[in-house]
DNA sequence: CATCTAACTTAATCAACCA
DNA sequence: TGGTTGATTAAGTTAGATG
């Protein structure tokens, strides 16, 4: 299986443009997908992300892969009685996925892109990804929201499909009561964001439809972390009978919105500060081929991809997989699946402010990314009028380099990362994949997992930067979305090092010192990866398991392996950075 | 070509934030 | 406290990869 394509998505013909890159999973993936979904089947954002770090793959791919099996196990097991999820008890500890902020002018450009199409395909929402600064997961989860909330038209079927005249009927409205009226898209057209439009006008409509559909369907459901299994059966669908069409064109996004043009988009970069939200906490350096850095947006290094850096290279640089050990990273290291009180983050505070972005907030790469994203929290999220005016204006607004405040404190990703994790999971399980019937098991064995011998950090940064040059490396853990950076005409080693740990022009700090990890690696030698435990202990050795696909893959970028970056560390690269604007304040 | 399964969609909810 | 809206889940569909 795995065979020809190692790892990743393929590389084939796919549209370009309408839905991802099939991606295709390792035996070994799989095997440690299935291990973890043993034990728990729903797993937190920390899980998902270390999961992500450790396979190669992005989260957003990890969160899908779950859900998908629990829709296949449960069609398997048809046993109603709820074998999963008991709910209650289980997995419900861990923390979810940080609500991600975003700016009126964020909003503005999404809401824009939404006009022209609601259902932008892989390539548009990239490109939106990398408009915004907004990972493109979480793009495509505005869009799902947006669908729900402001019903255009007509309903589009179950399925994916795109009624005809999807794009078409960006404009149409259809006068449902759901639907935005003309008033509303005029005023999202020119700029002012619905979402924060103080006028009431307009937006009015679709909420009111909103909030009226919301009364009708009061929330039954019953408590209970997660919504799970409250709901009965169904729901399903229904009707409607879509055409299937044929996605849109031409991403939207683009061709449209010029204003936000890449280059100058708006905000102009704004400065660190707000790109990177200070609270930034957590960014990810990448340690794989493929990745390269950051959380932040990373405006610095506009990369643009060069064509060779988007061909799907056939060969597939040898990935370089890395471990990373859990370490620091991920806040919630605890048990996951232990509901662990405070495991999630620490109990720093919390960012309540900033969220941490879990993941990159920068769209994965490429791109300079318009909006820092997530406001500062101290602003008042949205200085609406302000706000709107100049983004209106053009002017784009710079945000604040707010203050942070604590930066964020929350940052820390540092909590010791526990090999427990490893551990316990191996313990509980015993892992195999025991019920999984997955024949790909066994068959992997055999091999190892991977790292023959765990690369150094420098090591793997020079393949990474290899690769680079005709893949793109990931940046943020979401990678997916595609960026590209493909580092153009082949950067010195040592600029790719330092893009890599974004660290723009800076006299680079050597790797040894480099800011970026400092406490941590990567790939430390010593600290075997969650696979890699996996596997041994499991005895699942699988196959080499090599490559990340991501690097292979063109689009994206997956997100690789990454690590973290500490407040300080990361403050450290701003102080850095020229223009940037004291970090907290 | 049939099967498997990643990618997507809608609908319903939960939950963080803000006024 | 309620409204808005991002995140998650279930259930169903579409379509790429494979045998």
């Amino acid at each position: 299986m795995a065979s020809s394509s190692s790892s990743s998505t393929s590389g084939g013909p796919i549209a370009r443009g309408s839905r991802r890159r099939r991606l295709v999973l390792k035996l070994s993936q799989k095997d440690t997908l299935q291990a973890l979904f043993q034990q728990n089947p729903y797993p937190g954002i920390a899980t998902r992300e270390r999961l992500a770090r450790e396979l190669g793959i992005a989260e957003s791919r990890v969160q899908v892969w779950f859900q998908n099996q629990r829709r296949r196990r449960l069609k398997q097991s048809r046993s109603p009685s709820a074998n999963m999820r008991q709910d209650g008890e289980g997995a419900p500890g861990e923390a979810r996925r940080k609500r991600t902020a975003i700016s009126p002018s964020q909003t503005r450009i999404l809401v824009q892109a939404f006009t022209r199409d609601r259902f932008p395909g892989i390539a548009a929402r990239e490109e939106l990804a990398r408009q915004t600064g907004i990972p493109e997961p979480r793009i495509q989860i505005w869009f799902q929201n947006r669908r729900a909330r402001h019903p255009q038209q007509r309903a589009r079927g179950p399925g994916n499909a795109p009624s005809p005249g999807a794009a078409a009927d960006a404009g149409a409205h259809p006068a449902l009561p759901g639907t935005a009226s003309i008033l509303e898209e005029f005023v999202e057209a020119t700029g002012i964001p619905d979402t924060q439009a103080p006028s009431p006008g307009a937006a009015a409509d679709s909420e009111i439809w909103f909030q009226n559909r919301r009364a009708r369907h009061p929330q039954q459901s019953a408590r209970g972390p997660g919504n799970v299994r409250a709901r009965g059966p169904g729901g399903a669908s229904a009707t409607t009978a879509p055409a299937p069409e044929d996605r849109r064109a031409p991403p939207a996004v683009h061709s449209t919105s010029p204003p936000l043009g890449p280059s100058q988009t708006q905000e102009s970069m704004p400065p660190l500060a707000a790109a990177a939200p200070l609270g930034a906490p957590t960014f990810w350096v990448p340690g794989t081929a493929s990745g390269v850095c950051v959380g932040q947006p990373l405006m610095f290094f506009v990369i643009q991809p060069s064509p060779m850096a988007l061909q799907p290279s056939e060969k597939p640089p040898p990935p370089p997989q890395v471990a990373v050990p859990w370490a620091a990273c991920s806040p919630a290291d605890t048990a996951p699946w232990q509901p662990g009180p405070g495991a999630i983050l620490p109990p720093l505070q919390p960012e309540t402010h900033i969220r941490r972005r879990p993941e990159s907030p920068v769209a994965e790469g490429t791109a300079p990314l318009l909006e820092p994203q997530p406001h500062p929290p101290s602003l008042p999220r949205s200085t609406s009028l302000l706000d709107e005016l100049l983004a209106a204006t053009g002017i784009l607004e710079t945000q604040a380099p707010s203050p942070e405040p604590g930066a964020d404190a929350g940052v820390h990703p540092a909590l010791p990362d526990p090999p427990s994790f490893l551990d316990e999971l191996l313990e509980a399980t015993g892992l195999g994949s025991s019920q999984a019937p997955s024949p790909g098991a066994a068959a992997d064995a055999g091999a190892h997992p991977a790292l023959p011998g765990t690369p150094s950090f420098l090591g793997q940064l020079l393949e990474a930067t290899d690769i680079a040059a005709s893949q793109a490396p990931s940046l943020g853990p979401y990678a997916d979305a595609g960026a590209h950076l493909a580092l153009p005409g082949s950067p010195s080693l040592q600029d790719e090092l330092l893009a890599v740990t974004c660290i723009p022009g800076s006299p680079g700090p050597s790797l040894g010192s480099s800011p970026v990890i400092p406490g941590y690696h990567p790939a430390l030698p010593g600290s075997p990866s969650l696979l890699e435990e996996i596997m041994a202990a499991s005895s699942i050795q699988d196959t080499p398991w090599s490559s990340p696909r991501a690097a292979a893959d063109e689009e994206g970028v997956e997100a690789i392996l990454e690590a973290p970056l500490r407040e300080e560390d990361y403050q450290a690269l701003l102080d850095m950075l020229p223009g940037s604007p004291g970090p907290r304040a």
